[in-house]
DNA sequence: TTCATTGCGGACAGCAGCTGTCCGCAATTA
DNA sequence: TAATTGCGGACAGCTGCTGTCCGCAATGAA
């Protein structure tokens, strides 16, 4: 009947579902013997997931943590969930594991009914209005490309260059590589014969597969090395002219860790004071976050985002005046 | 030898790592026939995981997206970057699927080895630091309720009252519910021998298990009703007079994306003006994030949002003072 | 076109191992 | 103390898994 090796996943399933079952429940689910059920628990732990079993008038069977994870039997809106999440995570929402993030997105993202796949791009869309500023990059593309890495397929695709000359690719991708402030795509350039890194916020409209290819390995065989070799020595546009700087009037150690690290880095400037820098290019929300530390703070460069400054204090300046004093906005 | 259901186990998990298998090398790599792998694979079929085949030389095994999501296999990094972006999107970082990711979490954490737990943690504290605005909550109180929730134990917790009297309770609970603003407890209390609600953020110091408890249902079977009747009566502190309210010169129908849904609400005023009123009390945050879409606005009301926007513009204008004009600011 | 590669699946023989039954034992709780 | 629940040995029966051998079909490269 292939009722054994079925049976273990949906044990396994009834295990996760809820904490506590006795042998007898398990065995009328399952629609076999209680020892039957015990062996199977044997069989579960024998292939390392801790079932554990009391026994007794409030025992049961339940499945606790272990060394390793068991496979994870989510339902439709469980899997949205992770889905999502995950794509927020990778595309910038949270610190240090987004990388992880992507290559866990393309797996459960490869097994998505399609169905839920509609739903996922919907909320996740929905949701990115806000958040760190950064690069926006579209978390399909981010899935797709971290696909391609993996499955060792060509891929085509419309590039903007740095100059804005527009061109197509066909590439043969090697990894997916995030440098704490942008996306990069280490690849294999099939018609220039060589490897390229491409900045995957300039990358135009949809990433199309291209047949098969072979599997790559970066120069050097650590990809993250590569980009960053390839960043150091052609600059990047990340020069620090563009680079939004603050100086804040608390000692680093206080502003670290309210600062993403992803988005800007603190240098302490003194015992009392430190110096944050973005990342990339500042931006509105730079400052915008700076505010709403509420400590004293001065801009330290460049001008243009002193200038924001003062603008955005004339626009939030218009917002305040309502209740007491000067020019009485109304529209 | 415990092979075959292991095997089945072992060949979804080798398919959910590459994308491209032949039958010999998983043959090779299961140590059984290829004619058993061709047998494996007919049940994996037949289990309902859709394994596309390809013939000829170009041909493999590959698993793709079916009617029903596979069990996930994840290796330690996915499953942190997982339970990290759960946290993130349950603890308010993503608006609609609160419940659901609390509900995911509650099973991933159910059996994430404790070497991955600590870890878990400690990146989701590091990231918690922006994010928009709410009461926060902490990932690991809301895991164990609704893990409590899931398997109808016992807890108990010290609870802070809206008066601020400080009391222990003892509770069967029922649900976690998301007002959109707020998390709640759903639950029985046993020494008041009646159903109450819980506010989350209001649940001091650790939550312990209280030993085996029996199911229990919310008054009237659905708590998330439940609990919009509890508000709607007793008032909560979420009042309309707390609630930030910003006029914006730009019509709803082009605010609206820009504001997370579950943050604030839009209401159209005139055909060319909105009001963003929050859900709950305004916060700071509120301001800034209004300040960011740069639109012209106007802070209606409370008093106090006024005021904190003038706090907000001093700062700024502190910041902003550096290169050219009044009041230079050095340390 | 031709050939190599790869998946498909029927038939068969041998036997591994799964199943249910029956049993006594141990731990836990009321 | 009694009831509940898990544990696991023994056994008989037979399900169904495995490897082998076969010819067929689809695909892509030479």
């Amino acid at each position: 009947m292939m009722q054994t090796s079925a049976r273990l996943l949906a044990l396994l399933s009834l295990l996760q579902v809820r904490r506590e079952w006795t042998g007898q429940e398990l065995a009328d689910r399952l629609e076999v013997g209680p020892r039957t059920i015990r062996r199977d628990v044997d069989k579960l732990r024998s292939l390392g997931y801790p079932v554990e079993a009391a026994p007794g008038v409030a025992g049961g069977y339940r499945l606790g943590a272990g060394g390793e994870l068991p496979p994870l039997l989510l339902d439709d809106a469980e899997a949205i969930a992770v889905a999502v999440g995950l794509r927020t995570a990778a595309s910038g929402g949270v610190a240090g594991i987004e990388e992880t993030s992507v290559r866990a997105l393309a797996k459960l993202e490869q097994v998505l009914p399609h169905r839920l796949r509609r739903r996922v791009s919907a909320l996740s869309d929905a949701t990115s209005a806000f958040g760190v500023e950064g690069p926006r990059i579209d978390a399909d593309v981010l899935a797709t490309l971290a696909g391609a890495c993996r499955d060792a397929t060509g891929l085509h695709f419309a590039y903007v260059a740095k100059d804005g000359t527009a061109t197509r690719r066909k590439v043969e991708p090697s990894a997916v590589v995030y440098s704490g402030y942008r996306w990069y795509l280490v690849a294999f350039d099939l018609d220039r014969d060589d490897w390229r890194t491409f900045r995957l916020d300039r990358i135009r409209g949809r990433v199309r597969p291209g047949g098969r290819g072979r599997r790559r390995t970066a120069p050097g065989g650590d990809p993250t090395a590569y980009v960053k070799r390839q960043l150091r020595s052609t600059g990047g546009d990340d020069t620090p002219a563009a680079r939004g700087r603050i100086r804040l009037l608390i000692p680093a150690a206080q502003a670290s860790p309210r600062i993403p690290d992803r988005y800007a880095t603190v240098e302490p400037d003194g015992e009392h004071a430190c110096i944050v820098s973005t990342r990339g290019a500042w931006s509105r929300n730079f400052l915008v976050w700076m505010a709403v530390l509420d400590v004293p703070m001065e801009v330290l460069g460049p001008p243009e985002l002193a200038e924001t400054a003062r603008r955005l204090v004339a626009r939030l300046g218009e917002a305040a005046a309502a209740p007491p004093p000067e020019t009485p906005v109304t529209s």
